[in-house]
DNA sequence: CAAATCACCTGAAAGC
DNA sequence: TGCTTTCAGGTGATTT
């Protein structure tokens, strides 16, 4: 499933096809996708057309594109494009001429540009991710949004819906001494708070068990107990994790093209703990376990992770 | 306030 | 073989 490095480079390459080109058409053959845009498909098709998109913006797993707005063109966007791909979701930069996909949800068509496909299409098999349309509104800490242009440039704004959502690690305006804080005041266990975004965005159950290996820290290790090179030394390695992602990502593919199509899949990651219960640990050969916990499997090493 | 539960989904895989 | 069950996951609303 995707996580924060797969939803990077699927901005990046939006980022590329698709800033700065106006919407001319928009279907939703299924609108289950966009049931988060609560004034229905109409609404959502009514938004979108004629619209241009200002840019790609992601913190954790949210990605937006502010629209222009006809009326007020050059003002500050104040509405968003949302997309999340949930477990399954694909933005594929197409031809219209391209066969659908079995599960293709949304379909929108931007204006001609030389070289650059025509259809933005939204696929998800699950349908846990969604597109919908919203507000824009000023980021808590008064800091840009989140990654993109105008994210790291200035335009302090972040959609309605993620505005709770904490800044991933990979953000440069990513605050620790402040998460830090946050985790000894919670009194919770250390992978429920990395895997709740309002603490820290962008960990998914895979990335968390990793993190959690390479920092050598139990799944249910209490926040409150965290001192600050412990929280460190957790952020960090979740940062690690996802940029060596993120790095494989970006080049084991041809062209950007290939990634935003989707065409090859979600990474291939080098695994050290996650889904290799039964396997020895590969730092000290002990067994690695798997426990369940909130509802998902947790895999750790019972001698690197252990709980004090 | 913390944590558990549920709802939303599909399809691969395991179990019978 | 063929049916049924389990599981996987992110997010958000609701309940304990």
């Amino acid at each position: 499933m995707p996580e924060l490095p797969e939803v990077e480079v699927v901005r990046r390459g939006l980022e590329r096809w698709i800033a700065g080109r106006s919407i001319t058409d928009v279907s939703v053959p299924d609108p289950r996708s966009i049931r988060r845009h609560a004034l229905g498909v109409e609404d959502f098709r009514g938004n979108l057309m004629g619209a241009t998109v200002l840019d790609v913006v992601r913190r954790g797993k949210f990605l937006w594109m502010p629209l222009s707005d006809s009326l007020t063109s050059g003002a500050e966007p104040h509405t968003a494009l949302v997309a999340h791909l949930g477990m399954s979701g694909q933005l594929l930069v197409e031809s219209p001429d391209q066969p659908h996909e079995k599960h293709l949800k949304v379909r929108l068509s931007f204006s001609p540009r030389a070289d650059a496909p025509e259809e933005l299409r939204f696929v998800d098999q699950r349908i846990f991710g969604g597109m919908f349309i919203t507000s824009l509104v000023p980021t808590a800490d008064g800091k840009p949004g989140g990654c993109g242009m105008t994210g790291d440039q200035g335009l302090a704004l972040i959609p309605e819906e993620a505005a709770h959502i904490g800044r991933d690690p990979l953000d440069s305006f990513f605050d620790l001494e402040a998460l830090h804080q946050k985790l000894r005041a919670r009194k919770t266990g250390l992978k429920r708070a990395l895997l709740d975004q309002g603490f820290v965005s962008g960990i998914g159950n895979i990335y968390a068990d990793e993190a959690l290996w390479a920092a050598k820290m139990h799944y249910a290790r209490r926040t409150e107990t965290m001192r600050r090179p412990d929280t460190e030394r957790i952020i960090e390695a979740a940062r690690e994790v996802m940029s060596r992602a993120l790095d494989a990502g970006g080049t084991s593919f041809d062209s950007l093209y290939v990634n935003v199509n989707g065409a090859s899949g979600y990474f291939s990651r080098s695994l050290n703990a996650y889904g290799r219960d039964g396997e020895p640990c590969p730092r000290c050969g002990t067994i690695i376990k798997r426990e369940t916990f909130m509802n998902r499997g947790s895999h750790f090493c019972p001698l690197c992770q252990r709980l004090r």
